[in-house]
DNA sequence: ACGCATGGTATTGTATCGATACTTTAGTTT
DNA sequence: AAACTAAAGTATCGATACAATACCATGCGT
């Protein structure tokens, strides 16, 4: 029992480890770090509350300054675009530019793992999802961090009708196609 | 299917980010970034046939430059000895100095994770471990890597008697506690 | 004896990352 | 309204990971 609570620890770190040489690999291709390819595909995925470079360092738990450089750094190679918020102008929106789009698709590293995981049940496959997210929220939890969620298991997305879904926590209108973005507020159920 | 070894990936990918940023905060105390503590993990265990730079430089999936100097920095702190090979004198031997050992120690992230593991039952972790060692495998065999294991599951272990063990490969008598080192030349079964 | 591969080091340039200090905007208190 | 205070970002600096390249020494093959 502790014995392979332990062993998942080693696996995680190298599944970590070759995840991010994997990254650098492809990376290279474009002079971008690890660190660049999860933040390009954070923002692809962010939701209305999540696109700002506050819940990006949350996302990546490094600090902020640090985040703010690599923002710099993805914009002027054309990769994100920044404007001010409107309503509160100390928030800055990041969107993908469309050339971040197009390398977004590019370089993603799941072919590769899918076809790692191919022989694997897709039950225990299930099961081996479902005890590492477990463990996953008990760790941020431990360090207070955020678990950054879809809203289909966000406490606060109430249903109103077939297709009009709403933000109980921001008492905001959501789209559906919003619904499967991720949210620095999300609340697991 | 596809989706779930999607999420997977993500799950991965997070994991391996808490494991770096717990790192990170872990090694601040002694000024030692996260890769310094993998390498004195993996020195730990590193049986005779793995503990040298190139071998270390395989489990990183770094380059030997860059391993060199890592091995540098941790060599001047006093956390590792090194010393050349009697037999083949272009091979460094590496070995963890008392220092070192009691760094090991001290620098556990093992405990956080076992406790964030620790409501899941040993029938789910022993099914998340298997997937997950299966897609490590698969992606070490992808990109031709070492799979870095123990002498149990290796098809060159060879059992003499109650307690002599042989490594076919090598042709060298193993000591018990030998066999449960991590090895660059390990095949699984 | 000659090439050639192998294990490792030295050097240089780029850029991450943390720490610190700073700017601007928002919100709150008096 | 004016003055604190907090929050979101940026700028700057120092340390150093990391790759790339070149280099050195040893061992092994023909």
């Amino acid at each position: 029992m502790r014995k392979n609570a332990f062993t998942l620890l080693e696996l995680a770190e190298r599944l970590g480890n070759i995840i991010r040489s994997e990254m650098r690999r492809i990376g290279s291709t474009y002079r971008l770090h690890p660190v660049h390819l999860q933040a390009l595909s954070f923002l692809k995925q962010a939701n209305r509350y999540s696109n700002t470079p506050q819940a990006l360092t949350e996302y990546l738990g490094l600090t902020k300054g640090t985040v703010s450089q690599s923002l710099l750094l993805l914009y002027r190679k054309g990769l994100v675009a920044r404007y001010v918020d409107e309503v509160d102008k100390r928030v800055v929106r990041l969107k993908l530019s469309a050339a971040g789009k197009r390398l977004v698709k590019e370089a993603q590293i799941a072919p590769v793992w899918q076809s790692a995981a191919a022989n694997v049940s897709p039950a225990r496959i299930k099961t081996t999802v479902l005890v590492l997210l477990e463990t996953l929220r008990n760790l941020q939890a431990m360090h207070s961090e955020r678990p950054f969620g879809v809203c289909n298991t966000c406490t606060h997305l109430q249903r109103e009708s077939a297709r009009i879904y709403n933000c109980g926590l921001k008492n905001d209108r959501l789209s559906v196609p919003e619904t499967r973005q991720i949210c620095r507020l999300h609340t697991p159920q």
